[in-house]
DNA sequence: CATGAATGAGAATTCATTCAT
DNA sequence: TATGAATGAATTCTCATTCAT
């Protein structure tokens, strides 16, 4: 969606003004971000902004593209676990995707901020994306749950799913708070910390829709 | 906060100029929404908008704290009940609750956006108070449950607030998105639809918290 | 030029409408004296002053005449001292004079940024008039000193006249601001500081055009 | 205090946006001179007044400063007379100075307008600076009087400055206010109405803080 | 392609004046 | 007459987007 001039660029031109142009949607939102200043902080000239995206919008757009992609990229690598137990998800791979929250603090805050709908219509088509990629994959997690019988049957998966989505979303929201709060790299005691309340999430998740 | 002569205005008046600062907000964000369309919607004129308030900023708090307000006073006069079990407070007086959705889609939308932070730090004073009163309640509502031996006892109240909030939030929203879809009064068929999915949900919050 | 309304209304109320509006037009000069400002100062409503002036302008226009009417009244009581030598003028009464300015500084200050030209073609009518009068009585003092000879008789009027405003202009500007300085009734000391400056001015003034 | 884009403008559009606002300020007092007059006046977009500004407030501000920048660079190339007599000051370069009047009507007026505070607290950071500059430079004259023993010794520096520049001033106004009634260059006659009262000024001025 | 000055549509805000009570 | 809410014309200021260099 961005034009050709902007794929012609060097990763690291690209990487500069996509992080300055998430960093100013994310401090600012939509409206009161500053082409301006994006193109400032990516050490560009305004004009050249308009040389890589018709304009605001396909910007903004392509930011929440560019943020998703790179998670997806990251993830990945990280947790190629696809027929997991529900409960072990959480347990497993926790500190890679602490540190990660501390390493991107600024991509994790925006895409928290699309993924709660802060951007409205905007990010619609992104989000709406993103949202089917998680559903399909808190799906598949069901699935291997009733497969294996640890999961109670009384309850349909669109109620399961939703119990699962609150229920780790919110925990989700409180671990990368307190991680915003830690300055650095994680300490040994952060990490118990963070993984002591995985581990109550878990044990509430289990008990909730388990058998 | 808004000045004198608002608070001098007859109650209709009133009445029409924050309904039409909230559905403007609710329809186009804090900074798209236009004062002009506000006053017209309001049946005044634009300069008597600042008559009443200092600027579009405080206009949009007092708009939150009016919708605060108003489901107080409702929610007040409907649930009068500050002692129930935490298991029983969902099915209590669901139906007066679902209606309210059905009656005042506006200003539900729009409280549920503050709460969801799509106003970002315009809303922040008004917003924490009412988390703080929300959390209260909440955790009232736990501590009833641990008198009575209903909850596991485990896990510490905070962990168990996460839980619950989450829980309760996501499925909240859900039928609120289901509210919103009816038009008119709600069928019989569709209070048994929510009242179904209201008992799942107690289900999986007694499971999850439950001794 | 106010309205009947205006006359009509009891002497404390038309004093205290006239000093809120010179306090107002003073303290932020025309353009930014606020109508509402000088109601509520007066105590009466915004609509009042509709009652008494036709517009701002002449609201204006009347506090011009209003505070050289004062001074008229309060000068003439003071010092009915015509064919008086010019270098006695400003020796004699000096002390009453400064009293006065402690007396009424809004007044005053006002009156010196009417004369001064601060409000431009606004006051034109009345500030013409006003120097049409000091001028002839600055002419008749020199005429006076002129019979007694004891003015050199080398310059015309006009040059002396200008010599004259200047250095007294000065001088008087010079003593205002001192005054505003001190708080309450001046001292002793203070009176005796005023009139050695008025005596070197005196000493001056002899020496440029004295014969 | 303009912005950098300001600075980066040719010269002669600098100057047309310059004399547009001095102009509009001049003409109309702060309040009332419209930024899309002076942008229009200068050729330029009202948008673009504030790339060079930041508000009216500083653009009135830089014009004050543009003026007397002006003005101190012609004079000082016309009069680089430091330790000259104070009588002769006035004498020497008279025409030179005439000239400017005539030949920068609009800058003069308004400059004066500054000077006399009729625009008030507004210029007053400029303004007194230039006052300084201006009595610094009165006070050296006064110096070299003394020295010279041209200059009474009963009084003090204080009472001196006050009385030169009383008289100078009125003086000077007199003289600008006739030669803006005059059009075009000056004839040889107005230069001797010119001289004859600078000559007579010298006189009062010689005579009165003379030995 | 890069740059950054120019543009002007669009919105917020002010406040003198009117007018119904 | 007194009051003060209502009105809207008038102005400042913003900033996305264009475009000449």
């Amino acid at each position: 969606m961005p034009k050709r001039t902007f794929n012609r660029l060097d990763d690291d031109k690209k990487e500069r003004v996509m992080r300055a142009a998430i960093g100013e949607f994310q401090a600012h939102g939509f409206e009161k971000a500053k082409i301006e200043v994006i193109a400032q902080n990516a050490g560009v000239a305004k004009g050249s902004i308009y040389q890589y995206f018709d304009d605001k919008k396909e910007l903004f757009i392509y930011s929440v593209t560019w943020a998703l992609e790179y998670f997806m990229k990251v993830i990945d690598r990280q947790t190629p676990l696809k027929d997991m137990d529900v409960y072990d998800y959480f347990l497993s791979g926790s500190r890679e995707r602490f540190k990660l929250l501390k390493r991107e603090p600024l991509l994790v805050a925006f895409s928290m901020d699309v993924v709660s709908g802060k951007y409205g219509s905007l990010a619609k088509e992104v989000n709406s994306e993103l949202n089917r990629i998680g559903e399909e994959y808190e799906l598949k997690l069901i699935a291997n749950g009733r497969k294996r019988g640890t999961i109670r049957d009384d309850l349909d998966d669109k109620t399961l799913l939703l119990f699962f989505q609150g229920v780790t979303e919110k925990f989700t929201t409180e671990i990368m708070e307190k991680a915003e709060g830690f300055k650095y790299e994680p300490t040994e005691e952060q990490y118990c910390e963070m993984e002591s309340l995985m581990r109550k999430m878990v044990s509430l998740l289990k008990q909730g829709m388990g058998r």
